[in-house]
RNA sequence: GGCCUCGUGGCGGAGUGGUUACGCAGCGGACUGCAAAUCCGUGUAUCCCGGUUCGAUUCCGGGCGAGGCCUCCA
């Protein structure tokens, strides 16, 4: 802790800490305190266990301290549901699995609760269901597209051996508790109504005095920023340039409910208010989406995560909506946030034809070494995926799997070096260089229960893609079946025993040429069909 | 233009105010009919310029370069 304090504190000043933290120029009674972490209106009753986490909020890694170790509670933003999910969208997945692991391990499965939502009304869903199902009515339509891709999504993240959230709530569930905090806002003063839509006005929210963060100050930057930046038309019924839509109005035949703030038109909620309904109904106390009025600032949890883009304009407004609509200064006490992903040194698009979805990758490589390969480097930096990569990444698994399969089985728990590496903020790369070296001590036992601990299993290692699990061979529209390919190992192995070599490497050539690969050993010779 | 992050060997990628991890590739060797796989050994790096320091890759300032956000986006 002192280390903190100096990093935040002393390199810096106690203003800057303030800036930072979005409390600049406020009531400093009820903040936390930079040198301890400890705020007057939160109570910390609890001790670290070593997980240190980097939080956007203070830009500083800290350790992590949860509001209650009897339930530490994480929200992650999740899909879209409109189309596969990409290499990028498992980024998050996989991380914030890895961070559910450790915390299930640390506090117990019983005392981590994990949201990841859904979000099924959306602009680009509904252009989806039209383009796909023209002949269906819109709402028709949509459910098709939304549970169709919903239904994708999680064979890709089960396939990618990520637990399944403790919640998974979809958008459309959550209706009531949107109106319920945009009508809060509205009576607040947070929020207006102009033509059928209701606004959330940032410069109401630094207007007023108390416990509220300054909008702007999460993704550090004023509202004399975002004006001058802005690179949108302001739409004429907004009062001010950085307003944000809560509610807007449905166009006819499109997914409408009835809208709060007295407006008559039916309508649907904003991107950003989907998070704070979310997260309060399945975060805070009482369940249901309850609040706790004895006392607000329990109307808080512990970490929420999402990728580097969400910061501005996402996180920011779930921020002031859930900080204004409650009367907290914090929606979550940690926030996280993962790099970006590369394809191949480019950015990925559709028009740069280097589109990779989840579906894409399990084709070629199985979950456990697409897991592998996402953890070789520390979630907060940007990762390349390259096909490079994750050859090695499979080679390095296949040689991790073959070491536990050979080796004497003895229990034995997680190696302490791998903890370590996992507590500090998430160290993956540092986690499988201890990999590396119980592998090289041929300490399988250890290998096998850090692998677990990451995710996945070398017992059973998901290392092959769907493609090279078909029983069969196929290049250059040949195919061969397993028994073809079985009876031409036969083949040579009877032309090796003749020390017939010209024989012996003429059905080898061939074999490699449809892409199976073989392996010669004392107990025989085994194959396995490269990519 | 504003804000932010990053710049380590051929490639990937950590830690660290004081002998610069680890993996891949390369090279040498073992094994093999020859390969592949596996095993053993091994060379190579901290963008540039200042500053602080006995000493900086690590801290500070500047420069250059890359990426992200400011608009839907993991």
């Amino acid at each position: 802790m002192a280390r903190v304090f100096h990093d935040v504190c002393g390199a810096h000043s106690r203003d800057l800490h303030y800036r930072l933290t979005g409390f600049a120029g406020r009531d400093r009674s009820r903040i936390p305190n930079p040198r301890n972490g400890r705020s007057p209106a939160i109570a910390r009753e609890t001790t670290a266990l070593g997980l240190k986490l980097y939080n956007t909020l203070t830009r500083s890694k800290a350790d992590f301290v949860p509001i209650d170790p009897e339930n530490v509670r994480m929200y992650v933003c999740g899909p879209t549901v409109y189309d596969f999910a990409h290499i990028g969208n498992a980024r998050p997945v996989i991380v914030f699995d890895v961070l559910f692991r450790l915390l299930r391990r640390l506090y117990g499965a019983e005392h981590v609760t994990y949201v990841r939502n859904i979000t099924d009304v959306d602009d680009k869903i509904n252009a989806r269901a039209a383009e796909e199902y023209p002949d269906l009515p819109l709402n028709d339509a949509i459910r098709r597209v939304t549970e169709t891709t919903t239904a994708q999504y999680h064979a890709d993240v089960d396939a990618l051996q990520c637990l399944r959230p403790t919640h998974e709530p979809r958008a459309t569930e959550h209706i009531a508790g949107m109106r319920d905090i945009i009508e809060r806002l509205v009576a607040k003063g947070f929020a207006y109504v102009a033509e059928e839509h209701v606004l959330f006005a940032p410069e109401a929210m630094n207007a007023a005095n108390g416990v509220l963060p300054r909008y702007g100050a999460f993704s550090n930057r004023s509202l004399d920023e975002l004006v001058a930046g802005a690179r949108v038309d302001v739409a004429p019924y907004k009062r001010g340039p950085t307003d944000f839509v809560l509610w807007k109005p449905s166009k006819p035949g499109e997914p409408a409910w009835p809208s709060p703030a007295g407006i008559a038109t039916p309508g649907r909620p904003g991107w950003h208010i989907e998070c704070s309904a979310m997260s309060m109904a399945t975060l805070l106390e009482p369940a249901g989406g309850g609040l706790r009025c004895d006392d607000p600032t329990k109307n808080m949890f512990d970490i929420h995560g999402g990728g580097i883009d969400l910061v501005f304009p996402h996180h920011e407004n779930e921020i002031a909506q859930s900080t204004c609509a409650f009367g907290i200064p914090r929606m979550a006490n940690v926030w996280m946030h993962n790099g970006f992903l590369q394809v191949e040194g480019e950015k990925m698009s559709k028009s740069l034809g280097n589109f990779v979805t989840i579906s894409d990758a399990l084709d070629h490589y199985g979950g456990a070494v697409l897991r592998l390969n996402m953890l070789k480097a520390h979630y907060r930096q940007p990762i390349d995926w390259t096909a490079a990569s994750l050859k090695e990444t499979g080679r390095e698994v296949a040689r991790w799997a073959m070491l536990v399969a050979e080796a004497d089985k003895e229990p034995g728990g997680v190696p302490d070096g791998v903890t370590a590496a996992l507590l500090d903020d998430l160290n993956t790369p540092q986690v499988i260089t201890e990999m590396r070296a119980l592998y090289s001590n041929r300490n399988a036992a250890g290998l096998s229960a850090a692998a677990r601990l990451l995710g996945f299993s070398l017992e059973d290692a998901d290392i092959q893609g769907r493609k090279h699990k078909q029983p069969y061979a196929e290049a250059g529209g040949l195919r061969m079946t397993g028994h073809e390919i079985e009876a031409r190992v036969a083949a040579r192995t009877a032309a090796r025993a003749a020390k017939n070599w010209a024989e012996s490497d003429r059905i080898r050539d061939e074999l490699a040429a449809m892409g199976v690969m073989l392996k010669d050993s004392k107990d025989g010779t085994t194959w396995e069909i490269a990519r």
